[in-house]
DNA sequence: ATTAATCCCTGGAGGC
DNA sequence: TGCCTCCAGGGATTAA
């Protein structure tokens, strides 16, 4: 699941492969992945714009065109590919094909069909509906830890809850906030008003550094970008709690746990991350 | 106003 | 082998 770290790789990719071209036609083959306007005005919209940029914003993309922005979010499996021919027969679960002046494409691929795509007026995609109400990019000059502080004092839900809360901090998802609640020794189950200020600071650093550890990462493979933008940068980092149901944590060897945390898949260590303080000796 | 539950989708895994 | 059920989950929507 694409989560800051690959949507920024896949923004890299995508950024060398199509900047500077032009539309010539746009396929939809299934509607719904077209949030707005309807897919008619859509594709008409876009025929004849060219790609100046490729941007984002969280988990979002945003296509810089010379006349609108093109917002696309992946959700749980959506990929990008690109080809410099036109294919015969597009692969199965292709859904969005964007065709350009000079043959190539590219087309947007997605399983489960959770991903969307919205075609704003130029320069407004940050005001288009949640990226508006998006919270600050996880990094050092854009993440203030007050803010962070009084967004978590005034919550009493589950901590993990709050990270995937889109507008607590932009970007992470079910992977990175297992990840960096396990690096700050935080039970996903604290209520968010509970962390002390110590534990507060421990997170809000590790929030920047291992989604910077993760982009890193993710950045080393985008020379090899010829397809599946949605693929590469996958795993790159060395995962320690998420998907580590019953293996040894990396600090203590306690088999790692899993629960679930509003409805999420949730994993954590239980003696590095405790419910309740021990008793101090 | 805040927060929790439901829904969208399909493929893969596990049970029998 | 094949049929059935369950599970994965980001964010919009609906409900409480």
């Amino acid at each position: 699941m694409p989560e800051l770290p690959e949507v920024e790789t896949v923004r890299k990719g995508i950024k060398q492969l199509v900047q500077g071209k032009t539309i010539i036609s746009v396929d939809v083959l299934w509607d719904r992945i077209i949030e707005y306007p309807d897919v008619c005005d859509f594709t008409q919209e876009l025929i004849g714009q060219t790609i100046l940029d490729v941007d984002r914003r969280g988990k979002y993309l945003i296509f810089k065109l010379s006349d609108a922005d093109l917002i696309s979010h992946l959700r749980m499996e959506g990929k990008y590919d690109f080809q410099e021919k036109s294919l015969v027969e597009n692969p199965k679960h292709t859904h969005v094909i964007f065709h350009f002046t000079d043959g190539s494409q590219l087309s947007y691929h997605d399983v489960r069909k959770f991903g969307r795509m919205a075609l704003v007026p130029k320069d407004t995609a940050l005001s288009y509906k949640s990226l508006a109400l998006l919270g600050p990019e996880p990094t050092e000059e854009t993440f203030e830890l007050s803010a962070f502080q009084e967004k978590l004092h005034y919550s009493s839900r589950a901590i993990k809850t709050q990270l995937l809360d889109q507008t607590t901090v932009a970007g992470l998802g079910n992977i990175y906030a297992d990840e960096v609640l396990w690096e700050a020794k935080i039970h996903p189950e604290r209520p968010a008003n509970s962390l002390t200020k110590k534990e507060v600071i421990a997170l809000h650093d590790m929030i920047i550094i291992v989604l910077d550890r993760a982009v890193k990462a993710g950045g080393t493979t985008i020379r090899s970008y010829t397809n599946a933008l949605g693929e590469a940068g996958h795993f790159q980092v060395a995962l320690n709690a998420y998907g580590k149901t019953g293996q040894p944590c990396p600090r203590c060897q306690t088999p790692i746990v899993k629960i679930k945390v509003g409805q999420r898949g949730t994993h954590f260590c239980p003696h590095c991350q405790q419910l309740k303080r021990r008793n101090a000796k």
